[in-house]
DNA sequence: TAATTGACTTCTG
DNA sequence: ACAGAAGCCAATT
């Protein structure tokens, strides 16, 4: 699986983050290892930047959030945070506030880490348009 | 070319 | 539970 450039990588990224399901969230990193570069978490943030707003099929890159449970902040005088916790919570996700403001996801309930295998078999049951021969 | 940045993760105390 | 530090790596200054 080694990608040769970034745009293979965002590729990758937007289609491991379409197969997230409903109601379910992942983290940045697990989907750097999905992807087979478990050391870019951070740069599947960076894809998720770059994402354009309205895209056919929709991305829901409301359903990625930090390992630790709690959405990312893009810094004060940003709205991007609350914007995915309305995602979510529009999605039946619950979304406690902490004290010091944080949003918080329960991994344990609405946490969805496959592992690469039963990652791919959800890739071929649920998406045949890639050409798989 | 070197330093900084960031929608991250993990370990320590 | 919380704060700080280290590790990480492509993109941006």
């Amino acid at each position: 699986m080694g990608f040769v450039d970034h745009a293979e990588f965002h590729a990758a990224v937007y289609d491991i983050v379409r197969l997230i399901p409903f109601a379910q969230v992942t983290s940045y990193g697990h989907i750097a290892k999905l992807a087979g570069m478990p050391n870019h978490s951070r740069h599947v943030g960076q894809a998720l930047k770059f994402l354009p707003p309205n895209t056919n099929p929709p991305i829901p890159w409301h359903r990625v959030i930090g390992a630790s449970g709690t959405i990312s902040s893009r810094g004060p005088g940003t709205n991007g945070a609350q914007r995915q916790r309305d995602a979510l919570v529009a999605e039946g996700v619950e979304v406690t506030t902490g004290r010091t403001g944080e949003l918080r996801v329960d991994l344990g309930r609405y946490g969805w880490f496959p592992s690469v295998d039963e990652f791919r078999a959800a890739q071929e049951g649920d998406d045949e348009e890639e050409g798989e021969a």
